[in-house]
DNA sequence: CGTATAATTGAAACAACTCAACACGCGTGG
DNA sequence: CCACGCGTGTTGAGTTGTTTCAATTATACG
């Protein structure tokens, strides 16, 4: 069940997410593709930052899966995010940043350092658009937490992460490649594994999901997305609304 | 009980918070002073921002409170953020941003457009600061919701409000001006506003905290954060940590 | 095969919700 | 100046979604 494979890599995630993103430029490509090939890999379970502590330079999820936890100190864990192929780390613009959440490798995962602020025309719009996603998507999770019930908030987050590979395109039809346990399920959307559990089945016995451990398919995905009123996410008008 | 009137404006809380995320400079703080002398106020209950619409030139709170929601389409609303005196809307650095969520005025506001990024030193940097706090408080609002009970939660977000507080300059020995009904509470927490109502009487008794409409005490923050086990938030090395 | 990790099941307990009623303060208009 | 209405806070009783605990079954992997 264990599965320290990567997820998803493809012709490559981070090219194709940058480009939809604004770094569309033959040069800023280029810089990205350098980047790609000096990546370094990071082994499941280990740390890519750490909470409090320095949070090192920008970076870029190239392939696999990682996730924003965070630890209380009687053992609680909240997954906060999940980072996929594409994803961007740290690429905020203050000085010495500290990490605001620990990111832990899901999968084995390459990670590669992310060209310099201001090196390609369409770099810094990209990584501003990036940032201004994941914030997006922190303000989804938590509507998600605040205000939708257990049902609700799985399927919801199962059309995220459906939204999010295709944008890195990773489509892969109507379903993906999943390394989620339903443990780590349940600490990103506040329930127990045990809920989560029957939740999953319910859901698959109303026909809305199929779930073999390390794949979801998602039989329908608008009918899905409007069983939990789920809307898509935009960050920026001169972007396609596809995602 | 409705309470119309500005909550907040002292000396001036955007220059306070400002000069301490790195605008501290005089040509800075004399962009931003001017734009206060041309704030424009705004209404409670107005929007400042429509989500899904165009987000809007940056902007900061000069004097009231906001809050940034979402509406579900069956009439649920999950109060994402509070936005304080001092704080940035929209000062992401992305072409044609689209608001994320709808910013909503709480008590009477007044509102200044930020001067142009790049037109005084230590500007920018403040801004990237201040955005990534703004990611760091919507870190901790998903584990609030993710992780703790009711009573955690409670605690830990009027905590988090006085250290905003603070760092804006509005600190009031161990209380504060405290706009939010039970009802707004309830919504930014995940909550019933009847729990709320109980869990908010379990403080009291406990002698955590008084509430008079309008107006909370912390009886002894440092015992509720150990009591709620929060840890304060940074995000930068050269930052002081006293927030 | 044997061991570890993940998924599944059942029963009982609990935190939080729902519904419904009531109390209170305050501004407003008659 | 009083009556009324409305937003807010408070209370009680019954219900429900989710958790807890503990045990069992599947699945991968060396």
């Amino acid at each position: 069940m264990m599965r320290a494979r990567q997820t998803g890599s493809a012709p490559s995630a981070l090219l194709h997410r940058m480009k939809r993103l604004g770094a569309d430029g033959a040069e800023a490509q280029a810089a990205l593709a350098a980047a790609i090939t000096r990546s370094t890999p990071v082994r499941i379970r280990r740390e890519l930052a750490t909470e409090g502590r320095d949070q090192g330079p920008a970076r870029a999820i190239v392939s696999g899966w990682a996730a924003r936890v965070r630890l209380l100190l009687d053992g609680r864990r909240q997954f906060v995010s999940f980072l996929l192929p594409g994803d961007l780390i740290g690429a905020g613009r203050q000085p010495d940043p500290i990490a605001a959440s620990t990111v832990i490798a899901i999968t084995d995962v390459a990670v590669a350092l992310l060209p310099e602020s201001g090196s390609a025309p369409g770099l810094d719009q990209a990584y501003a658009t990036s940032l201004a996603l994941e914030e997006a998507y922190l303000v989804a999770q938590v509507t998600r937490l605040g205000r939708l019930n257990a049902q609700e908030r799985i399927g919801d987050l199962l059309l995220e992460l459906d939204e999010r590979l295709a944008l890195a395109g990773l489509a892969e039809g109507n379903g993906f490649a999943m390394p989620l346990t339903q443990e780590m399920l349940a600490d990103a959307l506040g329930l127990t594994p045990v809920h989560v559990n029957r939740m999953l089945q319910l859901a698959r016995r109303e026909g809305d999901i199929e779930w073999r451990p390390g794949r979801v398919t998602l039989t329908d995905t608008a009918a899905l997305a409007q069983k939990v009123g789920r809307v898509p996410i935009r960050v920026s008008a001169t972007l396609p609304s596809a995602y």
